[in-house]
RNA sequence: GGAGGAAUGGCAGAGUGGUCGAAUGCGGCGGUCUUGAAAACCGUUGAGGUGCAAGCCUCCGGGGGUUCGAAUCCCUCUUCCUCCGCCA
């Protein structure tokens, strides 16, 4: 959510920087600043009502002490009348207060300037590419026959047991994935990320916090009978531990990892696209959060970027990293970088990862503060980042690394799985 | 799940109807002293809104109520603690 100080102060450039993402809504901001104008009057007001009720209870007391009660009733009269003015004020000011905040969450994040404008991926910048494409030989399987071949995940028995999209995996399969949540974790590990396990389950206040809620509830899995929800990603419950504090600048940046089972609904989009291990309804995804300052969070976030880069490099798996054009970036980002793996035998590029910085936008909805060593109150900053998401690595590494003997492993990887081949 | 108790500023902890946004201690910040640091001493130190400012308003877990007036009384929700039950 943006401030309506920078709305106000900054409009030229809030109008510029959104018109990135297409968003050319601009009566909605001209609204807000016309709605805060009469918020300010009726707060006014109401405080003034408010004052004068207090004054009046102070000499209601003190004529009291001093037995004068019958002009304390007076007074008493007076006061009901103010009490009841406030009231109405209240009201009124709730009102416009949740029409504005109505407003504001229908305003995206503003871009970064450097945020290439489109509407499409085929818009998109690539920034970087690394690795090198392997060669298959003509008869290369898609991972969907590779995983039947080797009996290492079992879409079948998730049918069975819960529905499309929640896969079994098992033996070396299963091996495989432990092997990369660990190798995942470490590197994070060394590069000064403290491992938090966070729950699976939140509460609206999260979702909120993180802006899942309230438009993008059809993603996540309710659960009705207890109000809570299964998280998408880590990062709902991981950027949410920061929620409604003030921070030290001296502490930061605070920097978080957090392996979890991430769950989604995905309604409607089941298609061609979307076999096999390219998209499920629950997947394993290590997350890096941090929590960074106005000052500091675009070097953070090329600082995650290349932990992610360097993820890649050590798999051994050709990789490219797209900065996404306006029309491709979630409604919260400012700047996007999605990194891609390719996946020879489907001929396919698939997004393993997206690191963003939110900038403002999570932490002025969330209240997540920092105070600088003058003692003075800002928002902070807020990224995350996949490192990675398992489903699409497994598919690229058991595509890109097939042989006649089996699937070969990365050597970065081997001393996790145990084995150096799948056979 | 049952019975009791509790929730106050960064932390600890007073406060049971007005003079309380809130004692005190610790911590933080600034200063004196010191070659430097520590100790000691002095000062300062919650958040939000509004206003040029002085000031005014709101907030003592969340919501509602009683009262001229609520941190304080009542209702309710949430969380935590103790005891019992159940259970990985």
């Amino acid at each position: 959510m943006l401030t309506i100080p920078y709305l106000r102060d900054h409009s030229e450039e809030a109008i510029q920087r959104l018109a990135i993402k297409n968003f050319d809504q601009i009566d909605l901001i001209h609204e807000i600043i016309s709605l805060d104008d009469e918020r300010k009057t009726i707060q006014q007001s109401n405080d003034e009502t408010l004052a004068e009720a207090n004054r009046l209870s102070k000499q209601i007391g003190s004529l009291y002490k001093s037995g004068k009660s019958e002009e304390a009733g007076q007074l008493k009269i007076r006061n009901a009348g103010l009490k009841e003015q406030a009231k109405q004020l209240n009201e009124r000011l709730a009102e416009i207060k949740s029409l504005i905040y109505d407003k504001l969450i229908e305003i995206p994040n503003t871009p970064h300037l450097s945020v290439p404008h489109g509407h499409t991926p085929a818009d998109n910048e690539i920034v970087a590419e690394g690795g090198s494409m392997p060669q298959l030989p003509a008869n290369a399987l898609p991972h969907w026959d590779l995983i039947t071949k080797y009996d290492i995940i079992d879409f079948e028995w998730g049918n069975k047991v819960t529905g499309a999209g929640f896969p079994f995996y098992k033996g070396k399969g299963a091996r495989l994935q432990r092997a990369l949540i660990n190798f995942f974790l470490d590197q994070a590990d060394s590069a000064g990320y403290t491992e938090v396990q966070p729950p699976l389950l939140v509460n609206e206040d999260s979702a909120y916090g993180t802006g899942q809620l309230p438009d993008k509830e059809g993603q996540m899995y309710a659960i009705g009978l207890d109000n809570l929800f299964l998280i998408p990603t880590a990062e709902v419950p991981v950027t949410n531990i920061y929620r409604d504090m003030i921070l030290s600048e001296n502490d930061l940046p605070y920097k978080n990892v957090a392996y979890s089972n991430c769950f989604r609904r995905e309604a409607g989009s089941w298609g061609k696209h979307v076999r096999g291990l390219n998209r499920l309804h629950q997947f394993d995804k290590v997350e890096i959060v941090q929590i960074s300052t106005p000052e500091t969070s675009y070097q953070t976030l090329e600082e995650m970027r290349t932990h992610v880069a360097g993820l890649l490099e050590q798999l051994e798996l050709p990789y490219r990293i797209v900065k996404l054009c306006g029309g491709d970036m979630s409604f919260a980002s400012a700047l996007t970088y999605d990194f891609e793996v390719f996946s020879a035998a489907q001929k396919m590029w698939l997004e393993v990862s997206s690191v963003s910085n939110f900038e403002s936008f999570q932490a002025n909805r969330m209240k997540l503060r920092i105070r600088d060593k003058n003692g003075s109150i800002r928002l902070a900053h807020t990224l995350n980042g996949s490192a990675l998401a398992l489903p699409r690595i497994v598919a690229a590494l058991l595509e890109n690394n097939q042989t006649d003997e089996g699937i070969r492993i990365p050597k970065a990887l081997q001393s996790y799985t145990g084995y150096e081949t799948i056979k």
